[in-house]
DNA sequence: ACAAAAGTGTTATCGCTACACCCATGT
DNA sequence: ACATGGGTGTAGCGATAACACTTTTGT
């Protein structure tokens, strides 16, 4: 090893880790690390997100993300699962990283960085249950949303943007709606989304001609106007599709 | 604060981070961060990784990222860009998070969550010095990666990801490419990124109807064939035409 | 003269936009 | 009967993919 100058934790552990150089590293392990989740949901012609009350201090009784601190014996992203599930009781959501919220004075108890994460759900499927500390949990529109502990704003302002992206792109609204949906619902879910009218049928002609819908041969009923077809997502068709080089387009 | 199941850190802290608390919390202040940095550059058609030799353990001698620990009193932001100028002396890049590593198991010394981050840079514009515990400083295409330490392959290959996907809708190729080019030279790099070959007159017509490109009434010298003419990229066009709501496509 | 890359024009096709229209259901 | 959303057909425009061609330089 030459001589350099900075005493970064690599210069100084160079003889197998022994007491000497374990002390000289030590200042760099004092990190706490959280995650907070932003969980959408579709309802009413809105996106929705879901947010808890919190039952404990710092910032007891204001909205926030559902989100905790990370065991140190627990990797990162299997650690979003357990806290979502610790704080509203919903299981086996496929979460995406958004980004590290790393400032050094964020959180008031220390340096704690978190990792925003984000899924997007059908909101009649789960059913969320404040637990552990969570003294409530609520679906607020993002159009409307309430103040929110910390950074979490941010947080969720990000998770958007990175939404309206990816939507675009990916098949990524049939998480926010039921099993079976019509053309019109889905329509109205990424007119929300997006904020931008589609013109009916050109909407359903790209649509359809993608391919990505299993047609149900099956009806709406007790509405009041003419039934719609209702329409599965084809998770199959979808996989088909993107090993031939398929690419989804708004 | 009702009694609830979990001992999260939010349970435990009400009464003003009393001595007591502090205690019980102290348990998640183990963790260590780090940030990585892929810096990718274009040279004689491909692209191009900036990699370390590193000088100190673990790993000594192996191929890396430039990376290394977060100080507790620095943003994790602000440290990538300082963390990039003691190892390899460039300066001034704007990078952009990937994504969070946080596998329990991922670093030898104890627990170390790291922070991808990612630049696009000319080549030509900055020059690597290796410094601090870096022995050396080299480009690699990325093509034909070393080995590299720890799970720095994954970072490189999720920000290669990340990169394809965003060159198509975001006018970045630019970075890569001097201040002044020829069409010719942004449709090889274009190539190299997304490894797809396009066809000439349409490609010029493309770009050129966006309306991104400055022309310089100037041409190439040198070169064993009819001179190119010589473009710039035009930032403020460029933000005219986003407030227009233009957005760029492949 | 030749190689090599710059640079241009034409055509035929495909996809999409806009718009008009009809259909089935509950009240 | 009417309101409401489901569902369809088409004409015309515009983008673009495919290809052939001309131009300008260095060797």
């Amino acid at each position: 090893m030459k001589g350099k100058k900075t005493d970064t934790i690599e210069d100084v552990i160079g003889h197998q880790f022994s007491a000497y150089y374990k002390i000289a590293i030590e200042k760099f392990f004092q990190f706490a690390m959280s995650v907070d989740c932003v969980i959408l949901g579709y309802h009413e012609n809105g996106i929705k997100l879901l947010v808890i009350e919190r039952g404990a201090e710092p910032h007891l009784g204001k909205m926030a993300l559902p989100g905790d601190l990370v065991y140190p014996n627990e990797d990162v992203n299997s650690s979003a699962v357990r806290v979502l599930k610790d704080l509203t009781g919903i299981r086996n959501v496929d979460m995406i990283q958004t980004k590290c919220y790393g400032k050094v004075d964020r959180h008031p108890i220390g340096r704690v960085a978190t990792i925003g994460f984000y899924a997007l759900i059908n909101v009649d499927k789960y059913r969320p249950l404040a637990n552990s500390w969570a003294d409530n949990v609520y679906w607020v529109d993002v159009k409307d949303l309430p103040e929110l502990a910390f950074d979490h704003r941010s947080i969720v302002d990000d998770a958007l943007e990175t939404l309206r992206e990816r939507v675009r792109h990916q098949p990524l609204g049939f998480h926010l709606l039921p099993m079976k949906f019509t053309l019109g619902e889905m329509q109205a879910l990424y007119e929300a989304v997006l904020d931008e009218k589609f013109d009916k049928a050109n909407f359903r002609k790209r649509i359809l001609s993608m391919g990505l819908l299993k047609d149900l041969n099956e009806l709406q009923s007790d509405v009041p106007h003419r039934p719609g077809r209702l329409f599965s997502f084809d998770e199959e068709a979808y996989k088909r599709l993107l090993a031939k080089g398929f690419s989804f387009g708004l």
